[in-house]
DNA sequence: ACAAAAGTGTTTTAGATACACCCATGG
DNA sequence: CCATGGGTGTATCTAAAACACTTTTGT
């Protein structure tokens, strides 16, 4: 038996997957549809989503919804913002989708963002008609759910120039190049090659390995590691007034 | 007639004040009070906070708040976090109290800070008692309010780096020396007053005004204020990737 | 041998840091 | 005239920015 929600609060979840192949930064999208009498009523995407359980904290309950969607656990995530205004759901396609599933127009969501690979994530099958979009080129969203997408994104780029967050979308083993690339991809940004690796390699807890690229077509780059312990032990607090 | 509540969804508002004089960061906070048959049975304080109404935004609830304890209405405001926790209400006091008053104790509160100036507020006659108290020489807290208050200034923190929201507390017109004495006061740091200085004044919407300060008891110092508008104008994002 | 991406150095410029004394004013 | 806080200048160092060619490898 389903233990007892809460009705009118949710959590919604932006899961940002990069797809190191590609370049591309996605958002996990769950399809959205309802017809009645051959008629489509509603047919776009959303967030995932799901109400909070009476007994778990909201932390526990991003996790349930990544793990449904997705099987994965211990992943990076984040609850950037709640989102509540009285009319977030009141589109006319909302309206028929929240009459049809019978749950409370005025619920208050809290969003958390994950940061994971695309590649570990698999799609066939998947219950929810998952899917992954670049977070530059959206579906027609339901809900107020692009605007929280768009907010989930906006910290995500001001936190990556801060915080070594940047890693969780990358595998344990990258290339300097790639590192580059994601940033690109993230900021919508060129970075100068020869300063962003002399920058990178110079950090202690970037650990370059006895290892080079396999079954690339072209010359093998040497793979590095990020070293969280190493970064968690020489993290000092700058104080640099930068307004 | 009152709108209609939300029995399970909170605002709380930290309501962090400056006190130029003392240099002191502070926030404000009410009294929690209760005795029954001379028995005191809850004697805190604790944030100002209300249910959200049915019809109202979270914005317009922490907006609500703040008016109801200060009278203030414009002032800088920031939603920071969402706090869930089934059990952030299950102290003994806390129970006692929200017995006491009829409401949920599984209550899900989004926090908001506020940014102003001690001086600014009247609490002559408050009709929560409500008291200033330094952010770092709190009193004894209901419910989860110490983790919140603690979350907001960390928050400040880090924004107050980045973000030209000093000055929103700070009067109009202000002296170098009383902003370098506010970073120092938020951050708990030491700052070079002549290095300060220099980058202050170099900025172009830090304008120095025709004024000096005026019934102090030593040389006047000079008057700035700080134009947002300008601000505005030449904010140029960076890109400083800072790992 | 060639295509493709990996990798490499130097110069300039901007800003952070460190540091100690004189000055203007009100009392 | 003196006590108090306001205000000033320079030298060093670190890091960002700008910039183009060579090397390695797989095919």
């Amino acid at each position: 038996m389903e233990p007892e929600k809460i009705l009118n609060i949710s959590v919604d979840c932006v899961v940002f997957g990069y797809d190191i192949n590609t370049k591309s930064l996605n958002v996990l999208l769950i399809k959205r549809f309802l017809e009645r009498e051959e008629e489509v009523l509603v047919n776009d995407y959303v967030l995932t989503g799901y109400h909070v359980y009476q007994k778990e904290t909201l932390d526990e309950t991003a996790t349930r919804v990544l793990k449904e969607l997705t099987g994965l656990t211990d992943q990076y995530k984040k609850q950037f913002k709640a989102f509540g205004n009285p009319d977030r759901l009141t589109n006319e396609k909302d309206l028929i989708w929240i009459r049809n599933e019978g749950f409370n127009s005025r619920t208050i969501t809290i969003a958390y963002y994950f940061l994971l690979k695309t590649d570990d994530v698999d799609l066939k099958n998947n219950k929810y008609q998952a899917k992954w979009f670049p977070v530059n080129d959206l579906p027609e969203l339901g809900f107020d759910h692009e605007k929280i997408i768009l907010e989930a994104y906006e910290d995500l780029k001001t936190k990556c120039l801060s915080e070594p967050i940047i890693f969780k979308l990358l595998p344990d083993k990258f290339t300097i190049n790639e590192v580059q690339d994601l940033y690109q991809s993230i900021l919508g940004i060129e970075i100068d090659n020869r300063n962003f690796r002399r920058k990178l390699i110079k950090k202690k807890y970037i650990i370059a390995l006895d290892e080079k690229q396999v079954g690339v077509s072209k010359r093998p780059a040497q793979l590095y590691m990020f070293s969280l312990d190493l970064y968690e032990k020489m993290f000092k607090k700058n104080y640099l007034i930068n307004i």
